[in-house]
DNA sequence: CGCTGGCACTCATCTTAGTGGAGTGCTAAA
DNA sequence: TTTAGCACTCCACTAAGATGAGTGCCAGCG
């Protein structure tokens, strides 16, 4: 067990202390009030009296783990408090059966991939009365199943494909050329037969290395067969995008009732860019990710933290999903319950990339 | 000239009341504050003392038109109030020119009908400073261009349809057998033959139609058809919906930054199908529309005004748009404005919607 | 040396009272 | 019908006092 912890650099802090900035910042989340030193004394076991609990708050202050609103108020967690708190202190617990049962039942239901992205975001809103994030399967890292082309007029083709997740994209792509129904479904065939199964992030690299290497060993219609592939795979095609829900239940929270404050976060929330960069970040972290308040460094969060768990299909971390709520909030339920979220989530991705085709 | 107005049953209003009125809802739209006799005074030509103003504003408020939020403050207009001026009072400013070349270009710029719609939002939230909506074209009233069927599995079967307005969509359906490539072909080809350029609302009547009627003069081929095209035009397919953005614009507003009322109104916008409803007799109303304040009947939009104005293509209403903020907004520029935007998208959706297939 | 009790002090919050200003309603006179 | 005058009401602001929670510090105790 450990009974000291270094903080910075040489500071040590002993268990007493410890246990008390648990009790704190405990006493703090469910009661949003500033916690004083005779609360403490009493709801503790420790038995001690609260000008000697004065004295462990004063060490605590020192080290920027609490901090008091104003002279004569109790003591708040500071930001360095809620991670020490977060990463150390936290008694995690289970998630109850009934959240459980609810989040399985969600996502039976629903049919499709996208669909059920809506259900859980929305889940993750119901369940934790605060926002929940779910970001869309990157388009990047999931399999191609099936491609196909359909033209439209002349130059216009439409270009249909299936990916792993049974999702089906479309795109118009203008051709150099006319080609004929025919031609289009010899094209696709061809792509078809070297292209199918990779992720559409490696096929989109095979494509140009075919195009820059192999383009005296192919055939006048494979060469047009991947020129349209790489019309069709274009990078900057569709942005990464996320479902946001349950935005309004953030206006509950007092911390957040400032006018101003809440503006830029829905505004925030509106724009999306900055958001997605966030979300990026803790989907190269792997597992629960946690941003506590203006740790984020997104300056519409600062009042805000996030807990994120990156979610798999195939054993590949496709997307991340999350909550969004006040940094007082319940880790020790938030963070097993989102976890849980996203292996769930996975699990019904997964469900549905394996089935046949 | 109208000298003489009826309000209700049998009271009359003479023109200077008019006229006091219509000034008091100018000066409150622009200052937000109270209006008292003094100011009317001072700011009219017609000479008269703050008494004769007072007793006239008596008069009003008998009438329901104007009201005083206390006893020693000035006159607020009254939904009646606003009603009045806006139906017979106003005095519609022409659309500044730099909105006008805002609104040109920026539905010039872009390549589909979705982002156009995506577009012209973010246009009526920009100028306005307030919340812009337009509904996605009904799809009921749009034309079927084309249709064409994909085979993704055995009894799975991809549908796609292009219409009117270019736009693309599909729809994957579960047909009773399994059909080759060649037999969902010429299933495609006898659809598109019989069915393009109606509206997907008339195919769907034609196609029950067929098959209660037609049935026993129809090949088994073309009974397949239509039976699919029954699953692929199936009502309750994606609601309508619509593109709602610069809902963070309302958070400025003092008369909206209740809390509470906020976040009614932003779960209002979340929960969409209330605002469709009201979107949706909107666009029966074919021309602009005015909900102002408790008019609307939807409880989260009790302090807000709607300005909106359906939009067509090829003469035929497809959709709605307009602008959301408090009901002190400033309707002599508002109205011509969405009115403007409204032809402006609907001539940009038109050019697309005639362009060569 | 760590812990404790006591005391002075600070600060937010709440209540109360007082003041000024804006604007009304009413009445009597022009 | 309009106007001037006056009493009245009510909001918004300020100041002052009371209350209570909680701290910091210090001296004494085990």
């Amino acid at each position: 067990m450990v009974t000291e912890v270094s903080v910075g650099n040489t500071q040590v802090l002993n268990e007493r202390s410890l246990q008390l900035l648990k009790m704190l910042v405990e006493r703090y989340i469910s009661d949003g009030q500033p916690v004083g030193s005779r609360a403490l004394s009493k709801d503790s076991d420790l038995n001690l009296s609260p000008a000697t609990i004065r004295n462990v708050m004063a060490d605590l202050e020192d080290l920027g783990l609490v901090h008091s609103p104003h002279t004569s108020a109790g003591r708040v967690p500071t930001v360095s408090g809620y991670r020490l708190f977060v990463d150390t202190l936290l008694t995690i617990k289970p998630v109850e059966s009934k959240d459980l049962t609810r989040l399985h039942q969600g996502l039976s239901v629903s049919e499709d991939s996208a669909d059920m992205i809506g259900v859980a975001s929305r889940l993750l809103s119901e369940l934790t009365q605060m926002a929940g994030v779910v970001t869309l399967p990157k388009r990047e890292l999931v399999c191609l199943r099936h491609i196909e082309f359909l033209s439209l007029s002349h130059t216009r083709v439409l270009v249909i494909f299936v990916t792993n997740e049974q999702e089906v994209h479309n795109k118009i792509i203008h051709t150099s050329k006319v080609f004929s129904p025919a031609e289009l479904q010899q094209a696709a065939n061809y792509l078809n037969s070297i292209y199918s199964g990779r992720s559409l992030d490696a096929v989109r690299k095979a494509v140009i290395k075919d195009l820059q290497k192999d383009q005296e060993r192919m055939s006048q219609g494979m060469l047009d067969a991947v020129k349209m592939a790489q019309l069709a795979f274009d990078q900057d095609d569709k942005k990464d995008d996320y479902v946001l829900t349950g935005e309004t239940n953030l206006m509950g929270f007092s911390e957040l009732s400032n006018m101003d404050r809440l503006k830029s976060l829905f505004e925030a929330f509106s724009q999306k860019q900055g958001v997605i960069h966030l979300l990026d970040q803790c989907m190269k972290a792997e597992g629960v990710q946690i941003f506590i308040g203006e740790e984020s460094g997104y300056r519409a969060f600062d009042h805000c933290s996030l807990v994120t768990s990156s979610y798999s299909v195939s054993d590949e971390v496709v997307g991340v999903l999350g909550v969004i709520g006040p940094t007082r909030m319940a880790y020790e339920k938030i963070i097993p319950f989102v976890d849980m979220t996203a292996k769930l989530l996975g699990a019904a991705l997964n469900q549905k990339s394996t089935a046949p085709l």
